[in-house]
DNA sequence: ACCTGAACACCGTTCAAGT
DNA sequence: ACCTGAACACCGTTCAAGT
């Protein structure tokens, strides 16, 4: 049920409206079924009148990409536990993501979100390994193997066996735990003084 | 110059001349020009003629994933110190990742290869990780990590930069160390008795 | 069995024209 | 400024026909 629209009434599209069709699109149907068609008629539009709020679909994409990001719960500026700190915003970030199992490949292609969102996330886990004493060069290459982890885990752990030798694939809480595990044992090598 | 063909001669082809031809364009001109049509071209053939050798493209790169992992070097069977055979087998697939990094985001969407080459990386690795005393379902779970981290930081690695707060991209040297780095926090985290 | 020409059912994007 | 119809330059894949 499309929303209904007087007659000569301007569409109104606006690109916070193109932005929510089409993680609604995603939502209901998977990344394939995102196509700039499938968003126009939607949106009782032409195709490419979506040109007009909408760089291209790769742009498009890259802002459905930040928008999610919004949704990462970060602790407390006044956190006591800086390695707690940081296991829960990775593991928030891990939750966000499995709940948007299908834009995960998305982020792969694009090698991560880039947007404001991203931006503040990254500064908030640099806040916090400063916090460990873990600062300068040591701290951008642990930031990166937590961001690598922690999306790639997220890939793997959607759709799909992974491993061919899987013979039953493993449980969600499984995983859960698997990433879990994973995610210590770097922040245990990330805290180590050497 | 394509090889010259007699007049009234066959196009000749096998399922491994398309496989061939497929990663020459792979290494070429990277994953977006290698299609159906760009292939024929190549191989002096009409698109349709493909599919008398291959299913789709979705199992020709599947087929082109696994081919690639042959190259990987594997640690000799009587391995004195399992954790450097590990940390061998780990970093040689970094290493042939990168020298085929256009590959890596076919992997990644993919969620790896599952071919025979594949499976027989997952059981080396997992005959290391017995000889470490670890078996079971945690060194499944240590073979996730492994993966998903070698795959995800590959990714990571080549192309874009990859974090927003990246003043300056760090250099292939730094990040050989990085991935170096959070490889050892992994399988100082798996060897670690709990 | 293997290849061809032609076509089907799509894509993202651009362009000229309307309001 | 924003939208439309039409088109451009592609895709992967299928089908009927030839050898």
């Amino acid at each position: 049920m499309q929303p209904l629209r007087s007659l000569g009434q301007r569409a109104g599209l606006t690109h916070a409206r193109v932005l929510a069709a089409a993680r609604e699109l995603l939502a209901e149907s998977g990344f394939e079924a995102l196509t700039m068609r499938s968003l126009a008629l939607r949106l009782d539009v032409s195709p490419n009148a979506l040109y007009s709020h909408v760089e291209s679909k790769t742009a498009l994409i890259d802002d459905v990409l930040d928008d999610v990001l919004s949704e990462v719960k970060t602790p407390e500026s006044d956190v006591e536990d800086a390695s707690a700190g940081l296991h829960a915003i990775m593991a928030s970030t891990h939750e966000v993501l499995l709940a948007h199992a299908d834009l995960v490949p998305l982020f792969l292609a694009r090698q991560g979100a880039r947007g404001p969102n991203a931006q503040e996330l990254g500064e908030i886990v640099l806040t916090l390994l400063a916090l460990e004493g873990v600062d300068g060069p040591r701290a951008r290459e642990a930031l990166r193997v937590l961001i690598v982890y922690t999306i790639g885990f997220t890939a793997f752990a959607t759709q799909a066996p992974l491993m061919p030798m899987d013979q039953q694939q493993p449980s969600t809480g499984e995983l859960a735990m698997n990433f879990d595990s994973g995610l210590r044992w770097l922040l245990n090598g990330i805290a180590a003084p050497n």
